[in-house]
RNA sequence: GGUCUUGUAGUUCAGUUGGUUAGAACGCGCCGUUCACAUCGGCGAGGUCACAGGUUCGAGUCCUGUCAAGACCACCA
């Protein structure tokens, strides 16, 4: 294999597509111990989601790219762990999306309206459109690098998922848990459908309240009322009024004459009216107001429904008949006017029900619905929360779960579409129903061959609700199913908390008696760079292809998932991802410096001693290297205790600050003079593999592509060194590399990571110095240390600390004492070593007196503080070691002070 | 009306069970490019952790209240 010189800056687009390719065809991303394959093992520990299946004709927004990305992270970290892996991918069929969407293709490009194909040919169509688009999400999700087994990728409508809906149905149907009825439901005119409760969203508007008089018959009183809603007057069957409410209780009981339609309805008490509010009466349209409804019912009034399917009014709207709505809404009022039974009418601010899908206001109508009754499953979704079956990350979303579920309503199932699961219920000309889970060929009860499907559709959410097993051959006892199920995470957003999880989590345990799955975590929604929620009237759409196609995949990745925590919402922009391709870059160059410092390492001319602890155990290691192999363990276990607690953001940001400010500012810089050198050489090459080495494997749940890329250059790399025996695990790829264990705390970690620090601190404070007297970086200067105990450790770091900190080595002296205080030296102290940098001639040291001034000044006031601490119920009270850290600390600060005021004199 | 979240540097956000000099990114100022990386390096400025109480030896962190922003649920015509 020929070496070849890797480029400057990594190349993510010709990159990206090559690994992505290399993991599908490699089949990685299908899990090692297959329930299928004989070799299958069932005591390896199973770990799988079931995406959440996003809509079969969409377009990838951002909303995808963080599901996707928070779920492969959980994915590939746990295949790495040894998990028999897999992340179940899927579309969903969408029943109105799609169908909207299909129709409004069809009015554009043929003209015509879907009622004009048929439902047949309709159906056909949106097949096609399916076929034609619907690759083009799961396109884009691989691009995302998302690591699903696309051989079990399933769609809500397959025959098998089909079949799993049909299945569900008619077991609720024969433990008679479902329903069909006329109840009051949410219309939405547009779409011609019913929809359920949640499907409707509450808006605050400003709109108009008209009062108006209800004359009472046969007497020229009246009572006054009020309504947002003048056209439902059409459909009022009662006048209500509160028992106690002097002002009405005289015509309790008494008829009252529904303007222009003159019907005469009664006058009724009830406590659900409130006297304070309007004019403390109510018009009661139990056909058209959920409220009025139960009012209704409770006394025995008549139903009038006075809207038909497109919201026009019907025949029971005598002269307003065919007519709109609103145009009723107009025109009765006007006639009313006329009459002499208007008050007056005001400005109003209220909440308008409008449908989520079409935005228009949706009609509270009586119609013929499916119903599951939901409470004896809801019931038992809230105990597997409550015990702990499941368990909601973050936390606090329990009680909303809690909330919503303690308060459910039955779940009107049926749709008045075509685009979906057909409700499996037959009807004979007698009226018989027949629910078979096959499909009947004559009624059940009288043996009629006359027999006609009902005509609607399922909700889309019934065969989501199925999803985590239907996806895994349930009602079949699949060996996926068996193995696989129960599924170990939910992950989603909390916006689909009640549309989806909570369904669930109801269908699983009534259909399989076993929980879906055993964590929900719920991520945040995406918002822009400002914070600011994202909509398209804003105009602050980000579109996720772009900002892979400008800054790479693994840059939008690692945005989304580091800096956010569970459930919280993330903020995401070009700027943002910008930093973050940055640092993709940085990681690629530090591959680039230890590959090419591995291919060209040499053997040692004379035989090694052994000091020193470090990546290959005991070995001819340096401070720096066992400083940085301390720092590694320290950020393994960092890192594994964050993926335990779910905090993605906080690990990937640990490995960020390592990557980076440890690894790339620090060790590589040190490792540059080490290599120079015969002794050590071979030490930092292994410390420089082995660092990367395990940098990659904890990154790669982040950022996967790049990660990949450099561990194959890496691996390659120590495969043709003296070194390749590094490490046993070099044979895969790294989306199947183990993932680095935590080790115990090593006695020798503190005191070397201490030690280093006392370097960093001497550099720091020295090219602190430099920049501020203007010494030129490329200068090198002379310096005299006065070390004290740490003689002995910055002698040996004298390389370091002089290249580093720009020290002409020849000209450092470090000793335990200096024997004359250096003349016209700029004065350092760190700790209790002092740094004498004789400046004089290149810069002017007037103003060192007022710096060490300073220093002194503020290490006094930590001595102030410390004394003050350790003088309080601190020193008694607080664990020892705490106490004996303030202590060090005081001791250490009394140590500064003390050199510097020498300094002064 | 109920429930919840958030309030930390100019901006956007981290800050794990309370532990005593509060971090990052971007932005800003100064200096720097043969030596892995200008998609870079060095140095720096910038915060009374919304406010007021309380618990504690100790509070950004826990409790109570206030203010502000936002979300969800339920809604009186």
């Amino acid at each position: 294999m020929t070496k070849k010189e890797l480029p400057k800056a990594y190349d993510f687009k010709s990159t990206e597509p090559r690994i992505y390719e290399m993991w599908e065809t490699g089949g990685f991303f299908q899990p090692h111990n297959d329930p299928n394959k004989p070799d299958f093992d069932p005591k390896v520990e199973p770990f799988i989601i079931a995406i959440p299946p996003p809509n079969v004709t969409g377009e990838l927004h951002i909303g995808h790219a963080m599901f996707v990305s928070v779920e492969d992270l959980m994915v590939r970290y746990h295949r790495m762990k040894g998990y028999s892996t897999l992340w179940i991918p899927g579309s969903d069929h969408a029943g109105i999306a799609t169908q909207l969407m299909v129709e409004q293709n069809l009015l554009k490009t043929e003209e015509v309206t879907r009622e004009e194909l048929g439902r047949e040919e309709f159906l056909k169509r949106t097949w096609e459109w399916k076929k034609k688009y619907g690759s083009i999400i799961t396109t884009q999700i691989r691009r995302l690098g998302a690591s699903c087994d696309w051989s079990r990728e399933r769609f809500t409508l397959d025959p098998g998922l089909s079949r799993a809906v049909r299945e569900a149905f008619v077991h609720l149907y024969e433990k008679g848990l479902i329903y069909r009825g006329p109840r009051l439901i949410n219309w939405s005119p547009g779409l011609k459908t019913a929809v359920s409760d949640l499907e409707v969203e509450y808006e605050e508007e400003e709109v108009r309240l008209y009062y108006f008089k209800y004359m009472i018959k046969d007497s020229g009183e009246n009572i006054p009322v009020a309504t947002i809603r003048p056209e439902t007057i059409l459909g009022d069957t009662a006048v209500a009024v509160h028992p106690d409410d002097g002002r009405y209780k005289k015509f309790i009981g008494r008829t009252a004459v529904v303007p222009i339609l003159n019907r005469e309805i009664p006058v009724i008490a009830d406590e659900y009216v409130s006297m304070e509010f309007g004019t403390g009466a109510l018009k009661i349209t139990p056909g058209h107001d959920p409220n009025d409804y139960a009012i209704a019912h409770k006394h025995g009034l008549p139903i009038i429904s006075m809207l038909d399917a497109e919201a026009k009014v019907n025949e029971n709207g005598g002269r307003y008949k065919g007519q709109d709505r609103f145009e009723a809404r107009k025109n009765l009022w006007a006639d009313m006017k006329s009459a002499g039974l208007v008050i007056k009418e005001e400005p109003y601010t209220t909440t308008i029900p409008r449908s989520q899908r079409g935005g228009e206001i949706v009609e509270p109508m009586i119609s013929e619905q499916w119903f599951v009754t939901i409470e004896p499953l809801a019931k038992a979704a809230i105990e597997a929360v409550r015990d702990g079956r499941i368990k909601i990350v973050p936390e606090r979303f329990e009680k909303v779960y809690f909330n919503w579920m303690e308060n459910i309503k039955d779940w009107c199932i049926s749709r008045q579409l075509w685009w979906g699961h057909r409700i499996p219920v037959w009807y004979c000309p007698d009226g018989h129903m027949t629910v078979t889970r096959e499909d009947p060929t004559e009624c059940t009860t009288c043996h009629s061959k006359d027999i006609h499907q009902d005509e609607d559709v399922l909700d889309t959410w019934f065969s989501s609700g199925l999803w985590p097993f239907s996806t895994l051959g349930w009602p079949d006892e699949t060996p996926d199913l068996k193995y696989f199920y129960p599924t170990s995470y939910m992950e989603t957003g909390y916006d689909i908390l009640f549309f989806w999880v909570a369904r669930m989590i109801m269908s699983g345990l009534e259909y399989t008696g076993k929980v879906p799955f055993h964590t929900v975590y719920l991520h945040g929604l995406v918002r822009d760079e400002d914070g600011q929620k994202i909509s398209k009237t804003k105009g602050n759409v980000i579109d996720p292809l772009t900002l892979m196609d400008e800054f790479g995949t693994d840059a939008l990745r690692f945005n989304i998932l580091v800096g956010s925590t569970p459930g919280n919402d993330t903020n995401i922009g070009p700027k943002k991802v910008e930093a973050n391709r940055n640092f993709v870059n940085k990681l690629w160059n530090i591959g680039r410096f230890v590959i090419s410092a591995i291919d060209t390492l040499t053997p040692p001319s004379a035989p090694l001693s052994q000091i020193g602890r470090g990546a290959g155990g005991e070995g001819n290691y340096t401070l720096a290297d066992s400083w940085i192999w301390a720092k590694l363990q320290q950020l393994v276990r960092d890192v594994e205790r964050n993926f335990q607690n779910f905090q993605y953001g906080q690990a990937g940001q640990q490995l960020y600050e390592f990557v980076w400010s440890d690894f790339a500012d620090w060790y590589v810089e040190i490792a540059k003079e080490q290599l120079k050198n015969d002794a050590t050489r071979t030490a930092t090459v292994k410390t420089l593999a082995r660092a990367l080495d395990m940098s990659l494997r904890m990154l790669h749940p982040f950022i996967p592509f790049v990660t990949e890329e450099i561990w194959g250059h890496l691996r390659n790399a120590l495969r043709e060194s003296s070194i390749s025996s590094l490490s046993n695990d070099w044979s895969h790829a790294l989306i199947v590399a183990k993932w680095p264990e935590p080790r115990p705390l090593k006695d020798w970690e503190p005191e070397t990571i201490a030690d280093f620090e006392l370097i960093q601190e001497i550099v720091r404070a020295i090219r602190n110095l430099r920049a501020e007297k203007n010494v030129a970086p490329s200068k090198k200067i002379a310096a005299s240390i006065a070390a004290g105990d740490k003689t002995e450790v910055l002698k040996e770091q004298s390389t370091v600390i002089a290249s580093l900190a720009g020290l002409n080595e020849a000209e450092l002296s470090i000793a335990a004492l200096l024997k004359d205080k250096p003349k016209d030296s700029a004065a350092l102290v760190v700790g209790s070593v002092e740094i004498y940098l004789p400046l004089a001639g290149m810069v002017d040291l007037a103003g060192e007196k007022s710096r060490l001034e300073k220093e002194l000044k503020e290490a006094e006031s930590h001595i102030e503080r410390l004394e003050k601490l350790l003088a309080s119920d601190f020193a008694s009270k607080a664990p020892a070691a705490l106490v004996q850290k303030e202590r060090d600390k005081l001791a250490g600060y009394k140590d500064t002070a003390e050199k510097i005021k020498a300094q002064l004199k």
